[in-house]
DNA sequence: ATACTAATATCA
DNA sequence: GATATTAGTATG
């Protein structure tokens, strides 16, 4: 008998210990009893026979994992805080393929797939400056590729693709959100046919298989799609690129709480793949770590006015323009960071505004829904007419949201079309297209939404970009605050990318923050990078964050202080704060959270290895703070 | 994670 | 005192 520490997947249990007649091998897949039910597992390590009971292992799975995957498994479960099985959990096992289990061989695979006489591997026509960007990538491991909208950098990724293919290797394309995949599936499918397959968490479970079969066969040799597509057991990785790779979507906000731009170009280095991160917006991250390949010149000219207004809501400047340019009969794009008509509601005689019962944020008002809405919960209940605390009426709404604007526009301009273009509005893949699709066809005239607009590719036609809100993403107690307004500043006029002439309208009371940056993006990141050395944030320092919540106010309070004194101990780290998360109470939990800080991540994982772990939740590099 | 057990709240 | 709900713990 030989005895086995196994990993449960999609669990949070510790490695527990089984026996089995055979010898297996560390990342092999099996399948084990636990109390009543058979789990999978995966199994670690062979261990002496251990002093207690131990059951047998039940069967021995047809899939394995590889020593790259369980190496990388490992390096999350020790650098975000998580447990062996739920970071080898993220990971898809590799089957034995139709190639009689035997590693795939890449001349095979590249003759194989040139004969089902899909389009692969024919390469798009690039032009002088995209051919040298090509180039320069080419002769990096890794390198960041930054180029405004409409420089045209899919062309690259396309031809890298092709090259990664041609030499038999396979290859990634990571997108921050599901919303982008069908356009750039549409791109894909032009040149590399069956050869391409889309994965999110979205596409269905039995096409998931369809597409794993694809993949162990050979056929398949790219995947495209949202963080998930990472861990995909694809052979021989040449190419990882990562597209949008500012966006902080790229955070898992869940365990294992990984970042997936940086574990790429770990993945990279790991497996010998050359990675490729791009962007018009950078991160500060990226562009102080990674060689630099600019993009300069826009594909398309587009020249963008910019002009400044004050106010937060919708006034007749905003409605002026967004008329004119409906009766110029083009179309507009308008950005505000709410949803539902009001954020929340507020009471002029006491000062309070009305809260969730459950969360100490404000219920937004949806007037549509006659209700008003927790966002942080979804907990909702009936309008209210009076303040809860002094009973005085009525109460005052506040920070307007997209429904709101939508009603206001559309009763002060005759004849115009709105698109709803937030999650509230596009929540399936279907409505998503239909969205896009009345756009394109000029059948609505107006894009309005939330975030959602500021992700994605080009919306042809557009020639005016209205954006609402940016004091609000300024004035977060964030260090990146700046760069959030910033970039999605840019991001939001980017949309215009195809017109030769837009007008941009941004309504803020800082204007004199923005004016200096607003022909490059790059003015601004040598000033924040200069910024955040003085201030000592990443990348000049390595942050974490300790995450406390329980029912138990009281209780919660004791974890964080007991947690702060035992981080006290460690000289080379610093509590940068700690206390009420700015976000109090969640659920019906109270929130705490103690921030950290170190020059290097080494002092900052050696004191928090050192913490209990199972009341609190570790974030390393977090990108949220509330 | 999940099944099982101990502890505590709820109730006739 | 019995039963429902919740919190805690071990699983091999």
């Amino acid at each position: 008998m030989k005895y086995y520490e196994i990993a449960l997947l999609k669990s949070s249990a510790p490695a527990l210990t089984y026996a089995s007649a055979e010898t297996l091998e560390s990342g092999r897949l099996v399948s084990v009893p636990l109390k009543t039910t058979i789990k999978n597992a995966v199994i670690m390590t062979e261990v002496e026979k251990p002093a207690f009971e131990t059951a047998e292992i039940s069967a021995v799975e047809d899939g394995y994992y590889t020593a790259e995957q369980m190496q990388i498994a490992k390096f999350i479960s020790a650098y975000y805080f998580s447990s062996f099985s739920e970071a080898i959990s993220l990971f898809l096992p590799y089957r034995r393929g139709a190639f009689c289990g035997h590693p795939l061989d890449a001349t095979h695979i590249q003759a194989e797939s040139l004969s089902h006489g899909q389009p692969q591997g024919i390469a798009p026509a690039l032009s002088s400056c995209q051919q040298k960007a090509y180039e320069q990538i080419s002769t990096k491991q890794k390198s960041l590729l930054f180029g405004v909208t409409g420089s045209g950098k899919t062309e690259i990724f396309i031809s890298l693709m092709a090259k990664t293919l041609a030499e038999g290797r396979s290859a990634i394309f990571l997108m921050p959100e599901i919303s982008l995949t069908p356009q750039m599936e549409k791109r894909l499918k032009v040149y590399f046919g069956d050869a391409v397959a889309m994965w999110h968490s979205k596409i269905t479970k039995k096409k998931k298989t369809e597409i794993l079969e694809g993949i162990a066969e050979g056929r398949i040799r790219i995947v495209a799609g949202a963080r998930s597509a990472l861990f995909v057991p694809l052979r021989d990785l040449g190419l990882i690129i990562v597209d949008e790779e500012h966006d902080d979507s790229y955070k898992a906000m869940t365990r294992p709480r990984y970042h997936a731009r940086d574990l790429a170009v770990l993945m990279g280095q790991k497996l010998g793949a050359k990675v490729l991160l791009a962007s018009a917006t950078p991160s500060m991250t990226s562009y102080h770590k990674y060689e630099v390949v600019r993009l300069t010149q826009p594909y398309v000219q587009s020249q963008k006015r910019y002009r400044f207004i004050g106010g937060n809501s919708i006034n007749t400047q905003i409605i002026e323009a967004v008329k004119q340019n409906f009766h110029q009969g083009r179309q507009s794009l308008l950005f505000l960071p709410t949803r539902g008509n009001f954020k929340y509601l507020y009471c002029e005689s006491c000062g309070q505004t009305h809260k969730c019962p459950y969360c100490s944020v404000g219920m937004a008002l949806h007037r549509k829904y006659r209700h008003l809405k927790c966002h942080y919960c979804n907990y909702t209940e009936s309008i209210r007419e009076s303040c809860t605390a002094c009973g005085h009426s009525p109460l005052k709404s506040e920070r307007m949201g997209t429904v709101e604007a939508m009603e206001q526009i559309g009763e002060a301009i005759e004849g115009i079309v709105i698109e709803q273009f937030d999650k509230d509005s596009i929540t399936t893949h279907t409505r998503l297209k239909a969205a896009l699709k009345r756009f394109e066809a000029e059948e609505s005239h107006l894009l309005l939404g939330t975030q959602m607009l500021s992700k994605g590719h080009d919306y042809a036609n557009i020639t005016l970009s209205v954006i609402m809100g940016l004091d609000h993403i300024l004035g977060l107690a964030d260090y990146r605050a700046r760069e959030r307004a910033l970039s999605l500043l840019f991001q939001i006029a980017g949309r215009s990318g195809r017109a030769s002439e837009a007008e941009v309208i941004v309504q803020t009371a800082d204007r004199a923050f923005f004016t200096p940056y607003l022909e490059d993006y790059e003015v601004f990141i040598r000033d924040e990078l200069d910024f955040l050395e003085r201030g000592m944030y990443p990348p000049f320092a390595t942050l974490a964050r300790i995450l406390i919540a329980d029912k138990d106010e009281t209780k919660a309070g004791k974890i964080t202080l007991d947690t702060v004194t035992q981080l006290k101990a460690f000289g080379d780290i610093e509590i940068v704060g700690s206390g009420k998360a700015p976000v109090e109470r969640i659920a019906n939990k109270y929130r705490f959270q103690i921030l950290l800080r170190a020059e290097n991540r080494v002092p900052l994982l050696k004191a928090l290895h050192a913490v209990d772990r199972r009341e609190v939740e570790i974030d390393m590099d977090p990108v949220e703070f509330s």
